[in-house]
DNA sequence: CTATGTGAATTTATTCACAGCA
DNA sequence: TGCTGTGAATAAATTCACATAG
């Protein structure tokens, strides 16, 4: 029932996101009991992987029964800290960075981008969504503000400085696009999302291709 | 000297395209050889890493010396299967798929977005860098052509009945953004990209935040 | 003397198999 | 009886330490 928070594994860590998106849409089919098997194979997982990464954290299911869907929903968020919103900031407002602005898949985990900023004139002051893009290099007015996530879709040459301001202004989590590692300080964590890179790996697991 | 193909870990393969931009950066700087140490430096990993990870499939080094960084390009290239270029298309012209379709970083690994589709008949028709949007009913045009990769940029609840059409017209490897499990046969590859996860356990690594 | 390459040791993660509870 | 929860077994990945080649 009370939450372990004794090491859990980063790959488990890592499913929770997943495991939670799969919870919340089995949800609103209607159900609201789900054995770990179903579970499994509603997300495309396997059984014993879901059970095992649950005990890391707890024990919530009922023998003979399953999972209460909305009960471990919100221990998942308790864990994961998503009990809460969180306030993000996103820098860079090119092709990707107005993607991201205008996507709506980050609400369903509790996020909110709360401010953008760019260092183009003529995009400074135009409106997103409900957000005017902002200097770039007034990233300190996020220090009064209780952003505490910046989003980073600034070309990679720009992405060092941009951090900095960033944990200069209280950041202490950042979602990097940029290919490129970022120097932070041990208390802040970046989580680096490298789509080239991704990409770069599909020809090793495809199979063989003749060239013409 | 000769490659080896036999096993060579998951986790070395995601490494590998980070280790390849790394040398063609270190490259571009003017350096000819290069050490385990100096690299890992340069690109934030450790020494001992990256000489096992060379070791999967070859020994490229100089005793003393480090590496040839135009020989081990090469080789990377040639393990990932980069030695060739890819064509991709890409299926959903939204704000992701048109900020993917102006990035140029693709181009680093050889890969080339060949054609896009979309299922909005006021895109259909219009060109985005060179590209003409086609029809998304007609992804079986690519069946005469060479891509043999798909990059889904839809909205989740189309990407399975996207996923089928691409596979149908031979691509064998897909880059998903869709916010789901794809089901495909054996032979072709998936890999998903999710943001949203990626942002979702950024705050379990983030210093605790007193909720006001 | 320097830096690679790799077996061996260690750590981490996955899978299994079943005891135990509803 | 059915499904969870978890130790034990297995597998995979990382780290170490050093023999070996240039």
């Amino acid at each position: 029932m009370a939450i372990r928070y004794h090491k859990i594994p980063d790959e488990t860590i890592r499913r929770l996101p997943v495991y939670l998106r799969g919870l919340i849409a089995a949800g609103q089919e209607g159900k609201k009991e789900i054995s770990s098997q179903e579970f499994a194979d509603f997300i495309g997982a396997n059984p014993w992987q879901i059970r095992k990464d649950f005990s890391y954290f707890g024990t919530f299911g009922t023998r003979g029964v399953g999972y209460d869907i909305e009960k471990l929903i919100k221990q998942l968020k308790k864990v994961l800290r998503l009990d809460m919103p969180h306030r993000a900031a996103l820098v860079g407002v090119g092709n990707l960075g107005t993607a991201l602005l205008t996507y709506s898949g980050f609400g369903l985990y509790g996020f909110e981008i709360a401010a953008a900023f760019d260092n183009d004139s003529k995009k400074i002051g135009k409106k997103i969504r409900n957000i005017i893009i902002e200097d770039a290099s007034c990233l300190n007015t996020l220090k009064t503000s209780k952003v505490k996530i910046g989003i980073i879709t600034v070309p990679k040459e720009a992405s060092q400085k941009i951090t900095d301001g960033l944990v200069e202004s209280g950041i202490t989590g950042i979602l990097n696009f940029a290919p490129c590692r970022l120097t932070v300080p041990k208390k802040v964590k970046v989580i680096t999302v490298n789509i080239a890179t991704d990409l770069a790996r599909l020809p090793f697991y495809m199979p063989a291709i003749k060239t013409d």
